[in-house]
DNA sequence: GCGATCACG
DNA sequence: ACGTACGTGATCGCG
């Protein structure tokens, strides 16, 4: 008979996570009663998730009884400081248990006892039967039950992504065994359940003791030999406390529970009470998923009728009043190469479809699609615009784009699949492109009928969406976002990467046989210092010449053995002389590798390079650049080179580069409102210097020297980061302790910035998430998390989003009012990159002083701000020299 | 397919 | 004491 297996799962702990894991989505999940769902539904998933992957044969999941306990009796203020639950919260609870029953598992909690010490009791009794026994929690101490029979997964981010702790993971990961836990923990404290510990003592001092000495015991026996510190006398004053977290922190494994280990098997789903419960609260999704016996396939979804779109049919559909759907279909991400492979409509008149993309030679569709008062709905405006370009058709009327709609409400609903995002509203009836066409190598164009019928579901996939997405744009105060930013600004983006940037190939092929030509000499050198040939871009290879042959002495640690980046090497470069060849080597072959070769791969058939600009990917409304990317050309050092390739298309022309100078800080000047910081601005003030002064205590400029300034600078661009000392100090090369003297001097005189930072992490606590001044919204269900790494990373995110995106926003906006102005003004010049916040354009010689006065006008009257925008511009025959 | 590295703002 | 800057993409080696 094979083994029996027991899951535990911690029902407190997991439900309250997985409340959080859908925190963001809060008012989505209700019931007609008004009754908040999300932790039953990812409570849900996780049993999902659990039950396939575990393949229990018994299950239990331990709920805390009540507010008092054996530990409260032994301390009064145990769990003490514990914010007050969320209300949302605590209605779902008794449902979650209903939920447990119906899905054929046990449930338990006992009068005095926290889940843990059932889960600790349980799994001591399975063990001693000879069951494997897993213990599934949100909370790190129950890893003390770890032992050979027994493994613990603790939820890492939500409530499906688990860290399984056996013994030997325990081991590996803390230097001590899951039972020193306890002592580890006795010495530490836990301020999240709020016992004390030894004064001064963290988890580093912790383990340190408990390594050397082994136990608690065996640190107060030995305490009289320890040496004078203040750690000894920290140890000896706070004994009693010790001992007692010592017994809190224990998870009791003979509590009196009243059932047994045999009691404990899993039923499976109680399918008519399983029904019967998800009707209740209307999860669709899960019921589906029941119909089908399995996750739902092809075969259940359903198919939208459609008829075939001819060119005699053509009239009578575009005879129409309300808005109509566009599909045009092609192959592959690549849109200014891609071909198409079909077309579909959607109105009033129903849905048609062809897999003959040369109806788009018909006058009347042409005419149609370039109609401004014709209204349209897409998928894509950009990818559509550039699609038809290439057809010699300019797209209009385009009032919808369900994806840059679903991007604004969570940018992380971001999929550039139509199929998967709208998986994410409950509609089930359209497939993936990766399904339907296949990924990789294996993808084909299936028979036509089928590639029509699934045209067909993807009209009736953007009818749905919008219908459901402009009243949710409506509640996040959106509307202006969508209709008059992003929606315009995909046409402008459309038509900069259509223009291309020219490069210059002569150029480019020199180059690559100088570098060629380094990186043989310099290969050549790093093999004789090494004394023998090995693959320098291997990382591996490479630490082990310098770590295990040359005795370097490594300095940082990566996830599979020792770091060689660029800080370390340069720590060592006294060293040895092999390292500044590496160092050269290294930043050579990326010139070679991405630069060079890989825009001379990029290059079309008209000897530019178009790059398409992803608009709904980034978490803080930045574009980014693909394919190739060009907004990580090279700028500073000998790299900075490169730029000397990209040209303008025409004899007699420039480019011409304008941007934003220090545009996140007068954003966080704006927004803070700290009058000290918005002086320096209007009075136009070398802020860097500024800061400078403030943070020194100078008088006047003239006191700034220049490293007093590259520190302050450095400062300010981790205010704006969400700063932490260690994270300035890493970067200027300083002590801790002076970058938190500098962060406390920073925050004295500038007192609303520290306000600002502190009231945007309080948003996101109680909103959920941040915005910027264009309402672009971003979510952040980390900012509750346990987990101190995981919730400062939240608080840092709260407070840099609402300033990058908005820099973003305001950029976002001179380009599109700048598009217009060029053509307003009738000019040639040509708006061809963007870079976050400069702006690159071609145009002929003769324009370049129109440019100079236009170009600054537009970018700075953008917005409206408390204190001016600036804006630097230069000029030059290629990108290297129209640089400032 | 993922981690390490390094290019940009 | 905790473990660190924010946002990206391309290339490489390695499993």
């Amino acid at each position: 008979m094979t083994k029996k297996k027991l899951i535990l799962l911690d029902g407190n702990s997991l439900a309250f996570r997985a409340f959080f894991a859908l925190h963001n989505v809060l008012e989505k999940f209700r019931t007609s009663d008004g009754l908040h769902t999300n932790a039953i539904y990812a409570f849900n998933t996780m049993l999902n998730l659990i039950l396939s992957k575990g393949q229990p044969t018994d299950m239990l999941v331990a709920f805390d009884a009540g507010k008092t306990t054996f530990r409260t009796q032994l301390f009064a203020d145990y769990k003490g400081n514990r914010p007050h639950t969320p209300s949302e919260f605590l209605e779902q609870l008794p449902y979650i248990k209903e939920l447990l029953t119906a899905r054929g598992i046990k449930s338990y909690e006992l009068a005095n006892y926290e889940a843990d010490d059932i889960i600790g009791t349980i799994a001591h009794q399975a063990e001693a039967q000879d069951y494997e026994v897993m213990i599934v929690t949100g909370d790190k101490d129950l890893t003390q039950l770890v032992n050979d029979h027994t493994t613990v997964a603790v939820t890492v981010k939500g409530v499906t992504d688990l860290e399984y702790y056996t013994q030997q993971h325990f081991q590996d990961k803390m230097g001590i065994s899951p039972q020193q836990f306890i002592d580890l923990k006795a010495l530490m404290g836990d301020p999240s359940d709020n016992y004390p510990g030894v004064t001064k003592v963290g988890e580093k001092t912790g383990l340190r003791l408990i390594k050397q000495y082994g136990s608690l015991e065996a640190i107060y026996q030995n305490i009289d030999q320890m040496k004078a510190s203040k750690l000894k006398e920290h140890l000896i004053a706070d004994r009693d406390q010790a001992f007692l977290s010592q017994k809190l922190a224990r998870i009791d494994v003979q509590a009196p529970i009243t059932i047994k280990v045999k009691d404990l098997t899993y039923e499976g789903d109680q399918l008519p009470e399983l029904i019967n419960f998800y009707e209740k609260m209307n999860f669709q999704s899960f019921l589906r998923q029941l119909d089908a016996g399995e996750s739902p396939t092809a075969s259940q979804q359903k198919n939208s009728d459609f008829q075939l779109l001819t060119a005699a049919n053509l009239p009578q559909i575009l005879q129409t009043t309300t808005t109509t759907t566009v599909i045009l279909e092609a192959l592959g991400d690549n849109y200014h190469t891609a071909d198409l492979i079909g077309l579909a409509l959607g109105n009033e008149h129903g849905i048609y479809v062809t897999d003959q993309p040369e109806i788009l030679s018909e006058p009347q569709l042409r005419q149609f699609l370039a109609d401004a008062q014709k209204p349209k709905a897409v998928f894509d405006l950009k990818r559509d615009y550039v699609l038809l370009w290439r057809q010699n058709v300019r797209l209009a009327g385009v009032d919808f784009d369900a994806l840059l709609a679903s991007y604004l409400l969570d940018v992380n609903n971001n999929s550039n699949d139509l199929g998967e995002l709208v998986r994410d509203y409950d509609y089930n009836d359209l497939q993936a492109d990766a399904d339907f066409y296949g990924r990789g190598a294996k993808q084909k164009i299936p028979a036509p009928d089928l590639v029509r019928q699934h045209l067909a579901n993807k009209v009736a996939a953007i009818q749905f969406l919008q219908q459901k997405l402009p009243p949710k744009l409506q509640e996040h105060d959106q509307d202006q976002l969508f209709d008059e930013i992003e929606l315009p600004l995909s046409q402008v983006l459309a038509q900069m990467e259509i223009a291309g940037i020219k490069v210059d190939v002569a150029t480019l092929n020199q180059m690559q046989q100088d570098y060629r030509q380094r990186l043989q000499d310099l290969e050549a050198e790093i093999y004789k210092k090494a004394g023998h040939q090995f693959n320098i871009n291997s990382p591996q290879q490479l630490s082990q010449v310098l770590f295990e042959e040359l005795g370097l002495k490594p300095i940082k640690k990566t996830q599979r053995g020792y770091s060689t980046s660029v800080d370390v090497l340069q720590k060592l470069e006294k060293q040895s002389p092999i390292i500044s060849d590496i160092l050269a080597y290294r930043q050579v072959a990326k010139m070679q590798s991405t630069y060079v070769v890989g825009l001379l791969n990029s290059i079309a058939a008209d000897g530019k390079i178009h790059t398409r600009y992803q608009q709904t990917l980034t978490q803080t409304g930045r574009l980014s650049s693909v394919d190739p990317n060009l907004q990580n050309i090279p700028a500073r050092d000998e790299g900075r080179e490169i730029r000397k390739a990209f040209i303008a298309s025409h004899e007699g022309w420039e480019i011409f580069s304008s941007d934003y100078s220090q545009i996140e800080l007068r954003v966080l000047a704006h927004l803070s409102g700290d009058q000290n910081m918005q002086q320096a601005f209007k009075d136009n003030y070398d802020i860097h210097a500024h800061t400078a002064m403030q943070i020194f205590g100078l008088q006047s400029p003239a006191e700034v020297t220049p490293d007093m300034r590259r520190k302050a600078k450095a400062t300010n661009f981790g205010i704006v980061y969400g700063i932490s000392d260690y994270g300035l100090s890493q970067n200027i090369h300083i002590s801790r302790k002076q970058a938190a003297q500098f962060i406390a001097a920073y925050f004295e005189k500038y007192p609303a910035v520290k306000e600002y930072m502190n009231k945007m992490v309080q948003k996101a606590r109680t909103d959920g998430y941040v915005e910027t001044i264009m309402h672009r919204r971003r979510y952040l269900p980390d900012i509750h998390s346990r987990s101190h790494n995981v919730r400062a990373f939240a608080e840092r995110t709260a407070m840099n989003t609402p300033i990058q995106g908005s820099a973003a926003d305001i950029i976002k906006i001179a380009m599109i009012n700048m598009q217009r102005r060029l053509t307003q003004e009738q000019l040639q010049a040509t708006m061809l990159l963007q870079v976050h916040d400069e702006l690159i354009f071609e145009a002929p010689a003769q324009e370049i002083p129109i440019l100079e006065k236009i170009v600054p006008e537009v970018m700075n009257s953008a917005v409206h701000l408390d204190i001016p925008l600036k804006v630097e511009s230069a000029h030059s025959t290629t990108w290297y020299d129209a640089k400032g």
